[in-house]
DNA sequence: CATGTTGATGTTAGCGCTGCCACGATATGC
DNA sequence: GCATATCGTGGCAGCGCTAACATCAACATG
């Protein structure tokens, strides 16, 4: 962190000195500036790691007006999506030299995000990524006039800022086409709340499906993705007998849709087949372990930072012109014991 | 983020200009300088308002040497516990004005704990606080010559760098005592994995109560936080006849146990009382809901965010001297439904 | 009344870096 | 051969702010 028992940390001029040139030279060999011969590069290059230079990013950006460093926006860190999420954006930040800065949303309301986006402007960062699954926290987003490169997350609701999300539509597809496919006739859908970008693409998947099938769709349940709520759908649809396959909104939902079934003494998925959203790391541990629907949030962070570089880069004169992502990410099908063919 | 339809935003300049004063009488109102007289300090604030002037926080680091931005290294922020420590200490350093920036570990060794480091270093960090609950990684933070303030969370492993955690001991105690005081005579205990410092302490805890009663402690399990150990424990527990309480050392493993118990026959909390530790959200709609020990994620991050500071402020010459903050969390125990009187 | 003391303000000098222009030195044109 | 393009380099200015000193009035002190 320091010139090995110096008294300060060195700076540009230091590392000049001992190269013997000027500072500036110093910082376009830092900066891959084209112009500077081979043999002054690599004297820079070995006074830096002599001295163990690291440049000071504070200087760096106000000379340059530019930070390295993106900022996150989120919203309940503590679930399974938001939390994986945030984190595959922060390593694919990082890798592309990036820090990352985050603000985590304590209300969804208009005023939230204002200051939550300003926050992150004080901090001068060179652009931000929003995660912002839910339909206030999207509307709130669009309407704001802001002043730095963003990108959204799960809130492809339109307008001026690029969003990245998982496809949901084809998520839950897959998932019905799976249980259409063991034979069943009649799949059942809980929802998450109707409030969350996410729930709509899946209604609308689960619903295509079996139109496309001609079937009819039974009655829509809706719960709030806990698995209390999955609980008490599945205490419901253990009243009935006409229940052989159902598609959870997600993967907590399914586990408390799975014990209510348990306690009523129905099999899964001799009696009924569940299928779940997320692939949380218990779904491959539940009993039985829980056919789901994996969501690759790697991959929407990768997607986001190279979606948010471009839009950074696209306000300076040379950018080296990224190609656009693709904003839909694929989701996978994963085959595990929950579910089956129907018995008669 | 701008003045009003302007080309650049406002500097303390601008401000300066409009409200008839240096830029230097500015940044003492800014700064809460005491030499200022209230009407000049309130025709600068009109000023601010009405230019919508954010001062710039990279010139002020710059010249301040000081930033406004504290950096936390964390590891898996997937899990429930480090997600939670995350979301307290942001919540907490925004309360306090500070930026947040994180850096999330992929590996536990020396040279991870290093690149983190210096990765915050970067970006003029004013302190750390790490989230390092494994024993490798404490080890290589305090075998670091850091040149910021820094804060360990779940980490005491002694040394100069303060350290705020969870009362792990007490929490363990609290869950042994609840089970003695129910009337069982012999606690199995759970363990997380050996290299994570919470399991000593929560080892420590249940061993030390069993003898303070003078009983014996039954052989020690040891799992892996996930689900799944926990139910491989509950088959093997399954299989003995001597065991009606347990003390898991997290929800999830409680949760595979449950699972593992139920599909013996052996109900909880009949047959086998059980309670947790961490109080995750599912915890309380498990059937049944399960007893458990709640850790107070936000009061650790407030601790952390003032032992930081404290930190911080002892390298200016005027601080505020503030208080050393507690480093022991008083952990609760959270009453369910998992546990009971033994049938005898 | 000269002198120190205080409070409110302005002035100057950087913090460590990048942008821009200027300079000398080769390489290229006709 | 001389004007011109090009390369490698240095010099200077300035990003927006704070620290330290300088200033200047108003007041208290003997």
């Amino acid at each position: 962190m320091r010139p090995t028992s110096q008294g300060r940390a060195a700076v540009m001029n230091d590392v000049a000195r001992l190269a013997g040139v000027s500072h500036q030279t110093v910082s376009r060999v830092l900066n891959q500036h084209p112009s500077v011969s081979p043999a002054t590069r690599e004297r820079v290059l070995e006074a830096v790691r002599q001295l163990n230079y690291r440049p000071n990013a504070m200087a760096r950006g106000l000379a340059g007006r530019r930070s390295r460093v993106i900022g996150v926006v989120s919203f309940d860190t503590i679930l399974y999506g938001p939390a994986s999420t945030l984190l595959g954006i922060e390593r694919a930040a990082r890798a592309a030299g990036y820090g990352v800065s985050i603000v985590t949303l304590e209300q969804l309301d208009h005023s939230g995000m204002v200051n939550a986006l300003e926050a992150l402007a004080d901090q001068s960062v060179a652009g931000v990524v929003v995660i912002a699954p839910q339909t206030a926290a999207a509307a709130a987003l669009h309407s704001l006039p802001l002043g730095v490169a963003a990108v959204a997350v799960e809130s492809n609701v339109g307008g001026e800022i690029p969003a990245i999300s998982v496809d949901q539509v084809t998520g839950a597809r897959l998932a019905v086409q799976h249980l259409l496919g063991l034979g069943h006739r009649k799949v059942w859908h809980l929802s998450g709340p109707r409030d969350w970008l996410e729930t709509h693409g899946r209604i609308e998947g689960w619903r295509g499906t079996l139109e496309d099938a001609g079937l009819p769709a039974p009655p829509l349940m809706t719960g709030d993705w806990s698995a209390r709520s999955g609980y008490q759908a599945g205490l419901e649809l253990a009243r009935r007998d006409d229940v052989t396959a159902v598609f959870a909104g997600n993967d907590q939902m399914a586990l408390g849709m799975m014990r209510a079934f348990h306690e009523h003494g129905i099999r899964v998925p001799d009696d009924v087949s569940i299928v779940g959203f997320d692939d949380i790391p218990e779904a491959e541990f539940l009993s039985p372990p829980l056919t789901t629907i994996r969501q690759d949030f790697d991959e929407v962070g990768r997607r986001c930072i190279a979606a948010l570089l471009r839009a950074i880069e696209a306000d300076l004169p040379e950018g080296p012109d990224r190609p656009e992502p693709d904003p839909h990410v694929a989701p996978t099908l994963v085959l595990r014991r929950s579910t089956a063919a129907p018995k008669s």
